[in-house]
DNA sequence: ATAATACCATACGCTACAGTATGGAGTGGT
DNA sequence: ACCACTCCATACTGTAGCGTATGGTATTAT
């Protein structure tokens, strides 16, 4: 039992967070109803209720994941207001090992549908502006910015698949702190 | 007609080539043998007659792809003398757009077989070795080249999928031609 | 010319999963 | 006590793909 208090019921979001477990270490290609279904303890005539059809729980459960997201980098990075302390602590949450980050690094590699692809590109070239605007508010002019931006996201994209493939896993937090601090040295001076 | 002299009948070859096609694009978990058959305009009787099944083909065609990707690197990397010169081409060769980085990428989200990560593992940690040698030629000490090989390589996968994310393919030669310049002028100093 | 072999079509059984239809148990409101 | 609504189980239909069995045709060898 993972739950001390037995729920009596599941919620839509229940669904969801299970869905982004599988996406973060499947793919969104492997999340199916009944598997799902099995694993949560009920059958399929609950999935039915809750969502309207498969392709619904993954909308849902990425627009779930997209806000949570949001959420984290709203509050822990674009409070900070120096530039480079701010570029710094990208460069750190980066390298944490969390789900957000093995969620987007999996859905980088499955084109499979268009409004993944869709939803990709927004997300990408939102984070690139956050970066691309910390490296202008360091001084920087608009062209360095934008090429070392794309870099340093590279960089970050680049790390997780790296991660998964030689560990299996994301690093520990001591390891990420040590590589974050070699990546800003390379990429913050 | 993409072939001008109608084949009498197929090889192993054949579908190996569009095996690794459809994992270049879709992932290995999309590789399906009616489907290819339909492709290329036969039926599985003629699958299974040149593989003894599903996992037969990918693995053989894996395999195809790791000895033609070693050629290019052996061919077009390995020859050049000069540490710098070397690395320099690496990065030129990284962002080509050419079929066997579109393979790589996609593998590197696809851990739904062990037989996958382990070749995966296996290839980039040979890489990687490539990598800190050619920063250790260049008078590196041991432990800068191996974070700034790892830090390169980074780079390296994190392009990979940006592009295919921002883009929705590789770029073409004179971008990447350009982007190779900018990557070689802040991880070559 | 005949036999062997290479290559493929067809037809089959089997499994996993998507989605629907329907009924039933529990729970809260009145 | 009754009703309505929430949540889920069960039982279906339909489809896609895996793998097998078997027979047929064209090519090659002898």
């Amino acid at each position: 039992m993972n739950e001390v208090v037995k729920k009596k019921s599941l919620t839509a979001e229940d669904w969801q967070d299970a869905a982004l477990n599988v996406i973060a270490h499947q793919g969104v290609a492997a999340v199916a109803v009944e598997p799902l279904a099995r694993e949560l303890g009920v059958t399929k005539g609950s999935f039915y209720w809750h969502f309207s059809n498969r392709m619904d729980l993954v909308k849902q459960s990425l627009k779930k994941w997209r806000l949570g997201d949001k959420k984290l980098v709203e509050e822990t990075i674009l409070t900070i207001k120096n530039p480079k302390k701010r570029l710094l602590a990208w460069f750190k949450l980066s390298a944490e090992p969390i789900q957000t980050h093995l969620i987007y690094s999996t859905l980088l590699a499955d084109r499979s549908h268009t409004l993944i692809s869709k939803i990709l590109k927004e997300i990408t070239l939102e984070r690139l502006s956050h970066l691309q605007q910390s490296y202008r508010e360091m001084g920087f002019d608009e062209k360095f910015a934008k090429a070392q931006s794309l870099l340093a996201y590279s960089v970050y994209v680049g790390f997780l698949h790296m991660s998964k493939t030689l560990y299996g896993s994301l690093p520990d937090s001591k390891q990420a702190e040590e590589y974050a601090q070699f990546v800003a040295k390379q990429l913050l001076s």
